[in-house]
DNA sequence: TTTATAAGTTTAATAATATTAAACTATTAT
DNA sequence: ATAATAGTTTAATATTATTAAACTTATAAA
């Protein structure tokens, strides 16, 4: 079940996101976009204001971010970002290497996040930022990386809701993926082959914590048809990856006393 | 009026900050400190999860704040985080003159901010961080520097909460109020005499944006008694201040072009 | 291993709330 | 000065969130 005034609410915080929210925007802006009521919409960034997450101008009327806002950010950093901090030199080195795309992931309950990526440096880019890859646990490399290595309780929590079909190639029966699932901890590393995105091809490997569970990902992208054009370049790009994704992992063994819970 | 469910949901993202939220936060802690129902609880946690605001692990069951709440701060500080930049110097230079607490303040709405603040170097402090000042503006010397500046209007809707009582000495008068309004005007610089913290007297001086509307205030905060005891030391605080007030307002002559509306 | 305890989840009835339209106010444009 | 548009408030009611209880899962104790 879900509560639809909180829902709408941050269908609204996200809206402030998305759009360009720095000169304000009206309540008629924020109806329009979201089908809300300016009844119902009012009451609701009344109480949102009360809370100090947006605020009204009073001239203006018009709604803008709220400072509080910002201690959100704070205190996350303060929990996580030490280990992206950590992998980034990790991750440059891939994309020096190979000069494609590479991705650094984790995940948030059964939400794949992405944690930090550095773009494609060749001419033929295969990747345009950060992707929403909510419910692409089963179509990435990155995904299906971690999934791998999950106990069964995690994985069939993530596979619980609809496989969807983002290309032709995307593997959306579970018994399918499991198979998958188990070639891939027999490999050491996953692919995605046009899976998410057609012509692109991904390699990843799983970084394990300090109680050897899978945290997080890193996935390198390549066009297609570099991959079999060229027998050797899948080989350079999986050496690159499974380099980094092992050292990364060390992140753990220096900075976590074994039993701790860790933020993604 | 006031939505409840999302009042219930901000107070719970609240607790997320006030409390240490790194290693995850159960449903029945937040159902304890919240007195929420533990069924209503989760509904709301499953709402707020499914949004990307907070994540339930897999395995602790425990809740964390969502990756997607750092975005927030980096658009926020896109948006108004160069103008604390540009005052952060203006505001040492108090610090260093005089050796005492000075806080930037601005306005969201009819809320009073702290956007940043300098710790007292004395050995009798007078401030203790980041003090919610929510409904302080009749009450601080920040706030009555802006408020005795702005238009009817919107002293008007800030004034229609009732004056709550801090201290002895804190106005509560709508009339006793306009009156020193009228005086902070005449004289360019406002006062809290022990107005919102026994024992703390402090100067502030309005900050005025490119339509010469008060957009900020910077106070600086004393013992009482140094003031009492020295006739001096309260020029020295009020040249320093208004120096440093003065600068900061040149910020708007350097970045904004008339009739640009800014975020507070 | 079994039992007990505690925490989390789901359900479905109902009590309570959010929603709605309409009236109203304020602001902006003509 | 008038019209039009946007924002606000209200109070009735239809919808929704809440509740308690049943259920499940996980953890601790016996």
């Amino acid at each position: 079940m879900s509560v639809k005034s909180i829902s709408k609410t941050m269908d609204t915080l996200d809206y402030f996101l998305e759009s360009d929210s720095s000169k304000g925007i009206s309540l008629k802006e924020i109806c329009d976009h979201l089908g809300f009521k300016k009844s119902a919409a009012h009451h609701m960034l009344a109480t949102i204001c009360d809370k100090g997450y947006l605020y009204q101008d009073l001239k203006s009327k018009k709604y803008f971010l709220g400072s509080k806002l910002k201690k959100f950010g704070e205190v996350i950093d303060l929990n996580a970002n030490s280990f992206i901090n950590f992998a980034d030199p990790f991750l440059k080195k891939i994309n020096d290497a190979t000069g494609e795309a590479v991705h650094l992931a984790s995940f948030e309950g059964t939400k794949l996040i992405t944690l930090s990526m550095l773009e494609s440096t060749h001419p033929v880019r295969v990747d345009h930022g950060f992707l929403n890859k909510d419910n692409a646990f089963h179509a990435t490399a990155s995904g299906k990386a971690m999934l791998a290595y999950m106990s069964d309780g995690s994985q069939k929590k993530i596979l619980k809701n609809k496989l969807e079909k983002f290309t032709s190639f995307t593997i959306t029966n579970v018994k399918q993926l499991s198979e998958e699932l188990k070639k891939i901890k027999k490999n050491g590393f996953s692919t995605d082959d046009e899976e998410f995105q057609p012509g692109v091809f991904c390699v990843g490997y799983p970084i394990f914590d300090n109680e050897n569970k899978p945290f997080a990902s890193i996935s390198c992208s390549s066009p297609k048809f570099k991959i079999t054009s060229d027998k050797k370049y899948l080989d350079k790009i999986k050496n690159s990856v499974k380099f980094s994704a092992l050292e990364i992992g060390k992140y753990f063994k220096q900075t976590r006393k074994k039993g701790d819970k860790h933020a993604a």
